[in-house]
DNA sequence: ATATTTATTTAGACAATGTCAAGACTAAAT
DNA sequence: ATTTAGTCTTGACATTGTCTAAATAAATAT
């Protein structure tokens, strides 16, 4: 990843100490962590940061374009740092969530859906992951 | 919809008030309500019902594979009377949830993902339904 | 029928997620 | 120095969902 004050820059966002902690994190994760979860580790950089601040943050991030925010599980929204395009695997036992790359599934047939105009898809696939 | 009582003696659930209430709503809904939709809904029936009642309930429907339940827009659960496998397409503007039936839609190569088991999958499209 | 388990419901407490408004703080710009 | 604009914090608030204890209803046995 860039450093992370430049990449605010670029987005015409002002960095502070709390943005660029929430930037740290969330921008290098790749376990699709909760608003919570950012919070946390953000406190680690940037002690007094606030949960408003956080989720303001997120919140911006997403609009530009930058961050990935996903309903996939119960409970809370997570974020998700690859902005590609994607699938997902979640683990059903443990919750974990697993990027699959765009081009490893084909899904055929949108064009005959006549009601539906489709902005976007993807393919949500719950199991197990082997152990390697 | 078949008679409430009898679906739930079938499944070995005591047919009661509130749980006839809570299934005549949410069975033959096509709306995919959320938990606090099927509460004020069964209170019409059922003006007492409690809110765990409506929650104990919907939990135990979906535990016995009458009912079942997507994580697909965010801040609270859905339930989907239609317990077929399909995919969903998600109004973008609307917030409505339709269901896709299951062979209008081909996802091939799952069996190339060689670190994950798949017990289920479906695909979720977002965009906007056209208007008839 | 009556008593006694057993199952179910209720109300309220509780924790977690997410939003919002008011005031405080910071950094420029005048 | 003073205004101004932007940002941050705190705490309140609404909502979702679970849990427990007590009340109620139903089923079983006597």
């Amino acid at each position: 990843m860039k450093n992370a004050i430049s990449i605010l820059r670029r987005y015409d966002i002002q960095p502070t100490p709390q943005r660029i902690a929430v930037v740290e994190y969330v921008l290098k994760s790749k376990t699709h962590p909760s608003a919570d979860d950012v919070l946390s580790h953000a406190r680690k950089k940037c002690p007094t940061v606030s949960r408003a601040t956080v989720y303001n943050t997120l919140n911006l991030l997403v609009e530009k374009g930058l961050l990935g925010m996903q309903t996939i599980k119960e409970g809370a929204v997570i974020f998700d740092s690859n902005i590609k395009k994607h699938h997902h695997f979640v683990d059903s036992d443990t919750g974990d969530i697993y990027d699959i790359p765009w081009d490893q599934l084909e899904v055929k047939g949108r064009e005959k859906l006549k009601d539906f105009e489709v902005f976007e898809f993807q393919v949500i696939m719950r199991g197990r992951r082997k152990k390697k």
